[in-house]
DNA sequence: GGAATCCACGGTGG
DNA sequence: TCCACCGTGGATTC
């Protein structure tokens, strides 16, 4: 029996959903989403854990005629590295089934990000592994904590930005040709937002 | 007038 | 070697 059938009694438990409820976005150029707004249940559990237990880094990076912080804080876990908890084994597990066979190989790397408040943000940017490398990625991103806004635009500028809300216990999967043909970004915003935390799924390492 | 968007800047890692 | 990448702040547009 699916624990999610038993009722308020496990509400709050730490727990993933069923994968079945994705929807599915079609961008152009080949690329899509898929969203699933609230597959982990129990979300701060896991919060908690992860801001207490994984070892963050906050990076500097010279950018220009000076040294800025890079505004998040980071942790990487590579292929051989245990998971920071429990539950992200079981996600990257049942993300790697899911996505089977269309995700060639399974997801093996995870890297964290932590965004303290609404001053902190990601760039835009598309995932790539390698340089010159022009194979498609899948990147699957489980979310915890304050909702934040997730923006993806086309490389060439050829239509519109796509907004996602990514909230607790959200996932979103960027696959087709998304991280080569798109760009993505967490913008700041100076509306109050409490800290949120990403894990990336990706089937190699990405810093 | 605040929020969103665009742009220029250049050292560095792959 | 060489070039795409990345964060900030100012300008611009609503």
């Amino acid at each position: 029996m699916d624990v999610a059938l038993q009722g308020s009694l496990f509400d709050t438990s730490l727990a993933l959903g069923s994968l079945a409820g994705i929807q599915r976005t079609p961008l152009s150029h080949g690329a899509w989403v898929d969203h699933l707004p609230g597959w982990l249940r129990g979300a701060s559990a896991l919060f908690a854990d992860l801001v207490d237990g994984v070892p963050w880094h906050a990076e500097r990076r010279q950018m220009y005629d000076r040294v800025v912080d890079v505004p998040r804080l980071l942790c990487f876990y590579g292929e051989t590295d245990p998971l920071p908890h429990p539950i992200l084994d079981e996600a990257r597990t049942a993300l790697s089934a899911h996505y089977h066979p269309e995700l060639k190989e399974p997801f093996r790397t995870a890297g964290l990000c932590y965004y303290r408040d609404g001053r902190d943000s990601v760039a835009w940017h598309g995932d790539r592994i390698g340089r010159g490398n022009t194979e498609d990625t899948m990147v699957a991103i489980l979310s915890v904590g304050a909702a934040r806004a997730l923006l993806l635009r086309p490389k060439d500028g050829g239509g519109p930005t796509v907004r996602h809300a990514l909230g607790h216990g959200d996932l979103i999967v960027m696959g087709g040709s998304c991280q080569r043909t798109w760009d993505h970004a967490v913008p700041k915003t100076s509306k109050p937002v409490g800290p949120r935390i990403s894990i990336q799924f990706r089937p190699r390492g990405v810093r």
